[in-house]
DNA sequence: CGGGATCCTAGTCGATACTG
DNA sequence: CAGTATCGACTAGGATCCCG
């Protein structure tokens, strides 16, 4: 069970690389729900901008998280939805998810204790 | 186990806040073999600058995460250890770990096969 | 609607030099 | 040894405009 070895870590740099950013997690979370399209996605997540959007979606694409589905209507329209690869992922951030809830506090209360340490210097 | 809701998808975007950024899984890899010096610990991950190497710890050790002990000799001797919460990280990072390497393949493959793609434009 | 192309800023990171 | 301080490069991300 030991993690210390150099395989294992660059291993988790990779994924860190994948969905480490700020809007990747926040954009599979949403498409965990099912299939959506480009406009209903953006307003599934507040505050991304057309662009970081557009760079996410096609990120995920490329890695085949997400698969894309033109339809040549007028106007277009373009559906995404998770790969099979996409939704394993989905019980990782479950895991994430439940890491966070579960030490949020701890962590609240060490950074408020060291930031009013750093504020006695 | 549904994973669409805000506060779901809030609290995983605070676990990458905390370890999505270049170093810090290294390092906390590395601290659960064991208590390590500073100079040991930039040894144990190559490629870190003394400067990330500082960074990174002394965001660690805010959120709880890596204990820091001086001995007040000279020179100085300082000793690195996760604590508790630290620990209960590991679980999870070989989560990330088991998943990256279980789907590698599958995602370098997608990649090629993007970029022959974007090549053929 | 679903983008692509540009421009710009804020933050991250690395290299280097210095200190107790 | 274990840092701190400074600078400069690079880049992720936001704002805006345009197009089929």
């Amino acid at each position: 069970m030991s993690l210390t070895n150099t395989e294992v870590t660059c291993d988790i740099r990779e994924m860190l690389d994948r969905i480490g950013d700020k809007w990747s997690v926040l954009v599979i979370v949403e498409l965990a729900g099912g299939t959506l399209r480009f406009r209903q996605l953006q307003r599934s997540v507040p505050g991304i901008s057309q662009r970081m959007l557009t760079l996410t979606l096609r990120r995920l694409e490329r890695d085949g998280l997400v698969g894309r589905t033109v339809y040549p209507t007028v106007p277009a329209r373009v559906d995404y939805e998770l790969t099979d690869t996409g939704r394993s992922l989905t019980r990782l951030l479950r895991g994430l998810a439940d890491w966070a809830a579960e030490h949020r506090d701890t962590v609240v209360a060490s950074r408020v204790r060291w930031d009013a340490a750093e504020q006695a210097r």
